[in-house]
RNA sequence: GGGGAGAUACUCAAGCGGCCAACGAGGACAGACUGUAAAUCUGUUGGUAUACACCUUCGCAGGUUCGAAUCCUGCUCUCCCCA
């Protein structure tokens, strides 16, 4: 068993744990879990720290329980400024579920005979039937509202101007402490982890552990990621990042971590990547003297997008981005074959137009917001044109451009651009 | 049950009868500079339109007025305080 407390603290993954933990971790193979509320049916990077805190368990000879929130995630938990959510039906619940579960997979076995083959568990299984009367009797009666009230998730909501708090809401707190107990009792787990906003859940959950059973909890938390710039981590105009290539192009997944800024890489190689300590300080170091070969955003890219993607998809990514944002002009584009700019731009969204509309030369304003919605309207893509901001196969164009059968790359497809970044394909039958 | 405050564009937040498509800030997008970085500067940020202009928008429904986000009435919702 390796250290996993000292492999969390230098990648920066450690943000707090229960004294005791690391002498628990060595002491046994211990279990832990951390919960994931399905809320969809696939992850998104927001979950990958969690998972990559589970995966680094799981290599240190532990054993990691995921803990599906179908019960939790129906109530919504007050940290942060999140509002009430809406409930999810059982049905979705499971579609989710078995779609998390798969991609779980990428990251850790369950496979395995081993004795630490990870596990999916879903804490809806075991509310279900618990009954508000037998829960508030067996449960509630061991913690205190003011032991409750006493959590920075419920002051903040308490106080102040803000929306106020459901009954539901507070009892959130009790509910993913059960949990613990829960699987404390069935599977022997002894640790929470999570990210450092979940610090008082997780200790209530230790607390309810100690006066229900006499036992001893732990809690350990990561650091909740940022972005230098204060950004919110893992979002972009489209929305979350998902794992899933039906939300998110392998292609577009492997440019969120590419783009990552200077400030930002350093941090985030060492968490979503599983490269040993030696291999990431000599890319810092590198990176720290050349920073504009951008090697340390490339391996992050690389490395994640091969994860979760696998190396097929991720060698389209990339040659999708050489082509997209190397040195490549308009003659090299006009070299390729519409076999390799379909295969390649897969990810890139997609505009179909017909023929005849290019007959005689089709207006760049009309082309851009009514044949395609490349644009949403006719003067925000004037706009953006006169603002230079918008390419037909690299080349900028004015509001004189007509599109016409010139255009065309392989005879079939226009490779528009907005801004430097968005890319769109259209593909002319 | 009683009293008070409020609902404005992606978010926060001005406006309190005409000069309001609506100050400002943030965010987002784009341009310049760069390294597909950051910072900085510039532009854009309801729709149609080259433009004049027109249309739709300030919780919902009515009303007053030449004219309403702004005044009146009713409704819905939210928050706070007291019981």
């Amino acid at each position: 068993m390796s250290n996993f407390v000292e492999e969390l603290r230098w990648r920066g993954m450690l943000h707090d744990a229960m004294p005791g933990t690391e002498e628990q971790l060595a002491k046994e193979m211990t279990s832990a879990y951390v919960g994931i509320d399905p809320t969809a049916d696939s992850l998104h990077i927001g979950h990958l720290v969690s998972i990559m805190m589970l995966r680094h368990f799981q290599n240190a000879g532990h054993r990691p329980l995921a803990l599906i929130g179908g019960a939790t995630g129906m109530i919504g938990d007050p940290s942060g400024k999140s509002k009430e959510r809406n409930l999810l039906d059982e049905e979705s619940l499971r579609h989710n579920q078995e779609s998390i579960k798969a991609q779980l997979a990428l990251f850790l076995d369950f496979d395995s005979e081993a004795p630490n083959a990870a596990k999916l568990v879903n804490n809806y299984d075991w509310m279900k039937d618990f009954s508000f009367l037998d829960f508030i009797r067996d449960i509630g009666k061991h913690i205190t509202v003011n032991y409750m009230m006493a959590k920075d998730s419920v002051k903040k909501r308490l106080s102040g101007e803000g929306e106020g708090m459901s009954f539901t809401e507070f009892t959130y707190q009790l509910v993913q402490g059960f949990d613990f107990l829960h699987l404390y009792r069935e599977y022997d787990c002894k640790l929470q982890m999570g990210g450092s906003d979940q610090w008082g859940n997780i200790t209530t959950g230790t607390e309810l552990i100690r006066r229900k059973e006499s036992g001893e909890a732990f809690a350990l938390t990561c650091p909740l990621i940022t972005k230098a710039d204060g950004g919110k981590f893992g979002k972009t105009e489209e929305g979350n990042v998902w794992l899933s290539a039906k939300y998110t192009s392998p292609y577009k997944f492997y440019q969120f971590w590419k783009t990552t800024s200077d400030a930002d890489a350093e941090r985030y190689i060492k968490i979503f990547t599983l490269l040993e300590k030696e291999e990431i300080d000599s890319l810092i170091s590198r990176h720290q003297e050349a920073a504009h070969q951008r090697e340390l955003q490339t391996k992050l890219a690389e490395e994640v997008t091969r994860m979760v993607h696998g190396q097929e998809a991720l060698e389209n990514a990339i040659k999708a981005s050489e082509i997209l944002f190397g040195k490549s002009t308009e003659e090299d584009l006009r070299s390729l074959d519409a076999e390799t700019l379909m295969d390649v731009f897969q990810g890139v969204p997609q505009f179909e137009l017909s023929n005849d509309k290019l007959e005689g030369g089709l207006e760049i304003i009309s082309f851009l917001a009514e044949e395609t919605s490349i644009f949403p309207s006719k003067g925000e893509a004037r706009k953006m044109v006169q603002g230079n901001g918008v390419s037909i196969n690299k080349s900028k164009v004015d509001l004189n451009k007509q599109i016409n059968k010139a255009d065309l790359i392989a005879g079939k497809l226009i490779l528009a651009q907005k801004g430097k970044r968005n890319y769109f394909l259209i593909n002319v039958v």
